[in-house]
DNA sequence: CTTGACCTTGACGCAGCGTCAAGGTTTATC
DNA sequence: GATAAACCTTGACGCTGCGTCAAGGTCAAG
């Protein structure tokens, strides 16, 4: 079977004009040139190009698809481990624009001159951004690279099953909060299995567990409009009735 | 407190070649132009570049910011609504790439072989790609769209465990292949076992089976060089086997 | 008066194509 | 066998938000 540039075109979803640059660059050259200047592509073509789109869907530049597509030396999983980090720091990149624009609306709904609102969240934007960027060395330099390694390790590692299990763990989580938010008493015993189901989910993620650390984790809900905002979505108030259930679950109430 | 384009710069932290640009996009004009035609910044154009800047940390385009500062009639709240809905949305995008890059590295890991696993990948894609195109007005007749619809979703919708059994299942079926076709006769007992684990590894993507729908495909193979290119990747010559053996199974030759 | 720092206006380059434009080829139709 | 429609080619500009020369004018210091 072949094809011509719009043929493979329709049959992949690209346009013509993205095969012909993929010539151009040489990530793509086609199977063959026919008399009359036809680019004319096979089966091996088609396969690669499928390749290639599945690289460009994970938002990987052209250039480093053609390091992991066309060097068989190259440690593809490292590369793509590589890209995953790059990926989490344009989340919470992300995670901290959307709280400064969450705030700004807020505060201008509120009422709060813009001028002097602005300016403070331009401050606090820094801040953060500086923050971020000084975090992660002095963690690191304070637990060692290995903890911080071993934590996301543990993450990227996580097999398909133990990802499902988590995610079923979640689920259940969210059910058994919502039953135990209608009793209204953090102290009650449905609050105290949520606290373990929590406890439990967690532990999916964190490389080890600590009391103070799970109470910190609970304060920090409370404290963190990210946070109130996605558990109060599926449970509303159930932030702070999650972390009075979590501090008495540990004792420390 | 007047500031050329320089001292601007260093004082906000932006290039001056930045600054020259916003002056000839027109979102930020100097002050007044001196005898030698120096840009001269006076302390509202500082504000109005912090505010500038403020807009720009949160990603907003240029054009937008002009809007948002230049019109005072523009909606501020609304832009910032609207803002707020794309960062979200480019959220729940990285999330799913991140998914899929984990999956990916996990399986990676897991020791499935890069080559196979990708290829695999790529036919699945290729087979609910190239079905729709080439076929799927032919098959949405004969079958019905509702058929059709399912089975795409199906496939898209496998999980990578059931995903992972359909490739070991496929790694299995090409190992039979070879060594049935070895013995050259389409109706001996290796071959109908071959037959018998293709209707095992088809049911994992189709939604119901039928001998009829089997023996098609089994015809469709041979017909379609694409088909034949790729079990003959494998197998040279394995397709019209494959075929034979499929039809001898469903009792149709 | 020279040196060096700072200013100016072009203009090209980057990623990944979209989008004409001007012209050759193939296919279908009359 | 002519003609139109459809499909192919290369070339070149445009988009965003600047970085980065290049070539030349200006200004304060030695």
């Amino acid at each position: 079977m072949e094809y011509t540039v719009n043929k493979l075109a329709q049959l992949s979803g690209v346009s013509g004009r993205t095969l012909r640059y993929y010539d151009q660059i040489g990530l793509l050259k086609p199977a063959r040139i026919n008399s009359s200047g036809y680019r004319i592509y096979g089966q091996k073509e088609v396969d690669l190009l499928q390749q290639i789109l599945f690289y460009r869907e994970l938002e990987i530049s052209l250039e480093e698809i053609m390091n992991i597509i066309q060097d068989p030396a190259f440690n593809q999983t490292d590369a793509l481990k590589d890209h995953y980090r790059k990926l989490m720091q344009k989340r919470a990149h992300l995670d901290n624009l959307m709280a400064t624009v969450e705030k700004t609306i807020s505060s201008k709904e509120g009422g709060i001159t813009m001028q002097d609102k602005e300016k403070f969240a331009a401050f606090k934007e820094k801040m953060i951004d500086e923050n971020e960027q000084k975090y992660g060395d002095e963690v690191r330099e304070k637990y060692g690279d290995d903890t911080v390694n071993a934590s996301n390790a543990k993450l990227r590692g996580m097999s398909e099953e133990a990802f499902q299990a988590m995610n079923n763990l979640g689920e259940e989580f969210f059910s058994l909060l919502e039953q135990a938010y209608a009793t209204g008493d953090p102290a009650s015993d449905l609050a105290q299995k949520v606290a373990a189901k929590h406890k439990e989910w967690l532990m999916y993620s964190w490389p080890s567990y600590s009391k103070e650390a799970h109470a910190g984790l609970a304060e920090m809900y409370v404290a963190d409009e990210r946070f109130t905002a996605y558990y109060d979505k599926q449970v509303k108030g159930g932030t702070e009735f999650l972390r009075d259930a979590i501090l008495n679950y540990l004792g420390m109430k």
